[in-house]
DNA sequence: AGCTGGCAAACA
DNA sequence: TGTTTG
DNA sequence: ACAGCT
């Protein structure tokens, strides 16, 4: 699901040390400033012409030019609404409230003084209508949203909802594995030999949240929060939209995705259809289903899906590494319905519960003596593993994780740096797997340097699937993988001795970024 | 009305 | 080639 | 079977 959120920008007086001299020697350019002459160019206007007089009107239609995107004739298409009138009734008059709901509505004032100051304006003081303040803020052009959002309160977000920068492995010794490592801003030295274009900026770059909308039609322009205002709607649809993938209705399940994608990143609660149906990717099947949920709570298809027996045995099936929905599918013919099932059929013997691993290399060619037929010696090891596999990570421990991995990988290659991804970048409490993308400044020493890292842990029995094998490596590009299993150490204080799925990926320095922000999944 | 929808690598 | 994975 | 495009 490849649909990412934009950190959000820290204020920069938050904790973050200025020591790192990173910012100023980066030579990619940063986004310095917007190299245009208007002070909201994204920003689309209507106007409430009533209680405004001819000249009031002329006034506010030259400002909107020279400041905005434009002015639009159909309120909702606009972005924000001016509007002299400040009483709720006669306001909706004008403008049907579910559609002011997602817009900033405020008294012509907030243009004039934005044009006079030159700059974006904040949308408090011009509020028009106090019963739409809220979704004013929430929709104000010229703020970073969420920090508009607590405007009167200190804005404490809680540190575990952001990305933990990336870890260098040059304090090798000093942090043996201590329990909480939240990012310790000023007591970890710069490192001296990691140049700082491969260093996490510092405070991190912010986000323009001008340039978001969730309208677009690409899915790389509509930030989303991690739970959305609508997400029980988006989890009824994803129930659709797994169906469809399980029965290989492949389009489909592509319209539900993208439909979904875009209910995500809608920042407000859906009341009416009317709010959401000119969004793109929402046609008139999906907007009768979304319709069906409004009035009545609940979606029947999806009902029906998720309490129908093939569906749940299809999804416990393609739990398994290795089946997908068309394996699955020949299961469920088969007559199979259970993981038990599944266990006897491809002749896992729970007896010998630690002897699979081992002996496996060893059993490859000899495919036969599953009881009936399919010598599938992958599924009977994923089958061993699902139980495993099936258990969430926090946080805590994927951070771990990355500590043991870099300590290993700075004893065989000092200078190496490495930034988690995936799930917990996105700022998930809980992972399923941990992606992690390491570079080294010497494109050299890349080459070669996955397998060496497998090796390594594979000795060191923290990594252990399929002997020397992991589950694939792989290069592309400039890019190398390696998909393993992986077991924390026991003198780890997060030992549990579960295995977790880990996914190492190696960049050349010029790719590193590339790499951590196009990892998505 | 008819076509398109992401993709590459790995395995059997 | 078809299936699965990230 | 879902939406957008031509």
């Amino acid at each position: 699901m490849p649909f990412k959120r934009p950190a959000i920008s820290h204020e920069t007086s938050s904790g973050c040390s200025s020591r790192h001299s990173s910012t100023s020697e980066v030579p990619s350019k940063r986004p310095k400033t917007n190299i245009s002459a208007k002070i909201y160019p994204h920003v689309k206007l209507y106007i409430v012409q009533a209680k405004l007089d001819g000249p009031t009107i002329a006034e506010l239609f030259s400002l909107a030019e020279r400041t905005c995107a434009g002015l639009v004739s159909d309120v909702e298409d606009a972005d924000v609404v001016l509007t002299s009138v400040t009483m709720r009734r006669r306001f909706e008059r004008h403008v049907p409230w579910d559609v002011a709901k997602t817009k900033a509505i405020v008294t012509p004032s907030w243009l004039r003084d934005s044009a006079e100051e030159g700059k974006p304006l904040p949308c408090e003081p011009y509020v028009a209508l106090q019963d739409l303040r809220d979704e004013t803020l929430a929709n104000c052009p010229a703020c970073d949203k969420y920090p508009c959002d607590c405007e009167d309160t200190d804005c404490e977000y809680p540190a575990q909802a952001y990305p933990s920068p990336p870890t260098s492995s040059t304090s090798p010794t000093e942090r043996i594995s201590s329990s909480s490592d939240t990012p310790n801003p000023d007591d970890d030295t710069p490192a001296p030999d990691i140049p700082a274009y491969l260093l996490a900026p510092s405070p991190p770059l912010p986000t323009d949240f001008m340039r978001l909308s969730h309208t677009s039609r690409y899915a790389c322009q509509r930030a989303h929060p991690l739970t959305c205002p609508n997400q029980k709607l988006a989890l009824e649809l994803d129930i659709i939209k797994k169906g469809r993938a399980l029965e290989g209705e492949d389009r489909s399940a592509l319209s539900y995705s993208r439909a979904i994608s875009v209910i995500k990143s809608y920042p407000h609660l859906i009341t009416s259809r009317r709010q959401v149906e000119k969004l793109p990717y929402l046609g008139t099947k999906i907007l009768g289903l979304v319709e069906e949920f409004l009035d009545t709570g609940r979606i029947a298809e999806a009902r029906g899906i998720a309490s129908s027996e093939r569906f749940e045995a299809l999804t416990i099936f393609s739990s398994v590494y290795g089946i997908g929905p068309s394996t699955a599918r020949r299961l469920f013919a088969l007559g199979l319905r259970t993981l038990e099932d599944l266990e006897v059929y491809y002749g896992v013997e729970k007896d010998e519960p630690e002897s699979q691993l081992v002996e496996l290399e060893h059993k490859e060619n000899f495919g036969s003596d599953a009881k009936v037929g399919l010598g599938e010696t992958w599924v009977k090891i994923a089958l061993g593993l699902r139980e495993d596999l099936a258990i969430k990570i926090p946080r805590d421990e994927v951070e771990e994780m990355n500590q043991v991995v870099m300590r290993e990988l700075n004893a065989l290659e000092p200078g190496c740096t490495s930034t988690i991804v995936g799930g917990y970048r996105r700022g998930k409490p809980e992972s399923n797997d941990v992606d992690i993308v390491f570079t080294h400044p010497d494109t050299q020493k890349v080459k070669g340097l996955c397998k060496r890292l497998v090796n390594r842990l594979y000795e060191r029995d923290l990594s252990n699937f399929h002997g020397h094998n992991p589950l694939r490596t792989t290069h592309w590009d400039s890019l190398e993988k390696a998909l393993t299993v992986f077991i924390l150490p026991q003198s780890s204080p997060f030992y549990t001795g579960r295995r977790r799925r880990l996914d190492l990926i190696f960049a050349q320095p010029e790719v590193y970024w590339c790499a951590v922000i196009g990892w998505w999944v």
